[in-house]
DNA sequence: TATTAAAATGAGAATTATTATCAATTATGG
DNA sequence: CCATAATTGATAATAATTCTCATTTTAATA
């Protein structure tokens, strides 16, 4: 259900933070980049707002990595590839699979809304650098 | 890394009871059916022997579903459905998405050593039951 | 079989991530 | 400007999971 919301400088800050992060940043890690620009932000708004910005389309949340949620500025299908030594985590393109939820949907008796792919492994960056 | 184990009786029961239920259950439910069988064992036995039985293969441990993990005793290659409205787990066969890996090696410049595929949406029974 | 080192356990404290509470502040439409 | 709903900050609360540590069990071997 889309919520309603009204303008607040704390979630343009949010937003616009979010949008800055090429890599998928965890709350605790946006919240250490917002309070640059807005010491008294209170960590529940962080929260709150995030999750209502993903309720709204706006941004993504991606579960499924490591503890933490991550955010994802991202709303194009795609998925995504976390390495395993630098936790860094990446796009994958969603033409990786485009016949996925057809034939998903075809094989089972499931309505599919929603699906995502978190790939693992080893990135380019940490297998060049060896000692894996 | 593979660990060495020792037998014991705790991780026989933790086994066999995920082994029972088709299901892909959480730690919280897996702990009250497993101490019908032993009434005293720990909640930390629980969570330490899980995973080392992931860790070392013999189960799967599936994030991204809700907030807490799930332990699937089927090991073979396959995906899950989550039923956003009973909050079931489906197992997905694999062979919706045969040459995900190779293309997205292809793609990419990862090696990939795991990935996994949640779905969500609506089960079967459910779309029946309407009400949605 | 007695010895011993490594592995495992139970109980509960501790940690981490996240959500809830609530009084005070701010935004929006009339 | 006013009324109402939305939002905030501070902090308490919760939920899931991990850590600590003294005690017990396992497995290998002398």
């Amino acid at each position: 259900m889309v919520i309603s919301m009204n303008y607040s400088k704390q979630r343009e800050i949010i937003f616009d933070t979010l949008q800055e992060n090429v890599v998928h940043p965890t709350a605790e890690y946006l919240y250490t980049k917002i309070k640059e620009k807005d010491p008294k932000i209170s960590l529940a708004t962080l929260y709150r707002n995030l999750n209502q910005l993903a309720e709204n389309g706006i941004i993504k949340k991606i579960d499924g990595l490591e503890n933490s949620s991550h955010f994802d500025h991202n709303t194009h299908e795609h998925y995504h590839f976390i390495c395993k030594k630098c936790k860094r985590v990446f796009d994958i393109d969603a033409d990786v699979a485009p016949e996925l939820i057809r034939k998903t949907e075809e094989l089972t008796d499931f309505v599919i809304e929603n699906h995502d792919i978190v790939f693992s492994g080893i990135c380019k960056d940490c297998r060049q650098t060896g000692s894996n």
